[in-house]
DNA sequence: GTCTATACGCCGATAGAC
DNA sequence: GTCTATCGGCGTATAGAC
């Protein structure tokens, strides 16, 4: 028992600290209800000054966690479609994680499956137009091509397909469904695939 | 030809016209991004001072949508459930009733499924405690009970089948899907039923 | 590169004439 | 019950000392 351990109030100085923080926050509070002093303060500083050290404005900082998630999860999907050449298998990666995103990276599936990111990031993409997505959709096609996926409009198999996923993961989110996230995996997995399987 | 006729700017005087306006604005726009000077422009008022006349402060216009609507889809389920004793065709009135209101009632739609009502009615009941979505899980739970649903924790059951539903529908109405809803309400049935259906 | 202090604008909300 | 005018406050953002 070392009585001597100090609770260091944890003081963000990195940029990506503090974006992790106000990730955070947007994806607890909301974008337009956290303030840049909430930011600051969560981040251990008395003012919101050192923010603007870092970044020029609020608004760049939502643009900037937008681009990172949303390019960390198109490398992700690369190194899946490279591991497999499979639709089933690759869309189980897929599944795979997010599964795992929700259980040790929650802001982040709520940043993808919660909030409304066109009310304050009205200039980047919607979500299905951005390579990530784009490229789902590629493998959804190349799976109806292959015979393995029934022959629907792929738009419509993604929304059956994810359908079950992000709400499954939506209501882990929320709560409404309680153990960890990859207790559900399998079922949840076999169920979306059933989905959209042939025969 | 009636040369006569006028184009008259429509103004808005009763408070369930202001609040129609008002969801529309929203869920276009967004609660936050929507100011009162932009409600009362969109009502063909030349100032806010009008609205306050009818509502006390903003944030009460929203709570009232929120009430309206859950209501009515409260009274709504209770009518479907009184219709049928039989889960699958209680669950299929709510599919008919959801597509139906992503045409005829895009807005309403919006509120429930895109924006992030915890952001700006964080004291309301989150979506799946309110007495309408309390009623499907009794659904489902009776559809398991009688052995028309296969054996799987309602929770799970439900973020399946509205996991279809409702995702078809947000493609709907962001874009991604380009017909009405109405094209594709048999098939996306299908989909979301066999995904909790036993055997 | 973190502090104090402060400017600035927008928006919600009110008072009061008509 | 709609107008004009205006207040107060909050939140973003900046200037400048240290």
């Amino acid at each position: 028992m070392d009585q001597e351990i100090e609770i260091i109030q944890h003081k963000a100085e990195t940029p990506d600290e503090i974006l992790r923080i106000a990730l955070k926050l947007f994806t607890t509070k909301g974008y337009y209800t956290t303030s840049l002093v909430d930011i600051a303060e969560a981040s251990g500083l008395k003012n919101t000054s050192g923010i603007y050290h870092h970044f020029k404005n609020k608004h760049i900082m939502a643009a900037q966690l937008y681009a990172n998630i949303f390019d960390s999860l198109n490398i992700s999907i690369d190194d899946i479609r490279r591991k497999s050449q499979k639709s089933s298998e690759q869309l189980h990666g897929i599944t795979d994680l997010f599964f795992r995103l929700t259980d040790d990276a929650p802001e982040v599936m709520q940043f993808l499956l919660i909030l409304n990111l066109k009310e304050f990031l009205p200039e980047e993409k919607p979500v299905m137009e951005t390579a990530a997505f784009i490229k789902i959709i590629k493998i959804i096609q190349a799976g109806i091509t292959a015979g393995e996926i029934r022959e629907i409009d792929p738009q419509l198999a993604n929304a059956y397909f994810f359908g079950i996923i992000n709400n499954t993961l939506r209501a882990l989110l929320t709560g409404a469904l309680n153990k960890k996230a990859d207790a559900y995996l399998s079922q949840t997995w076999l169920a979306a695939w059933n989905a959209i399987a042939k025969k």
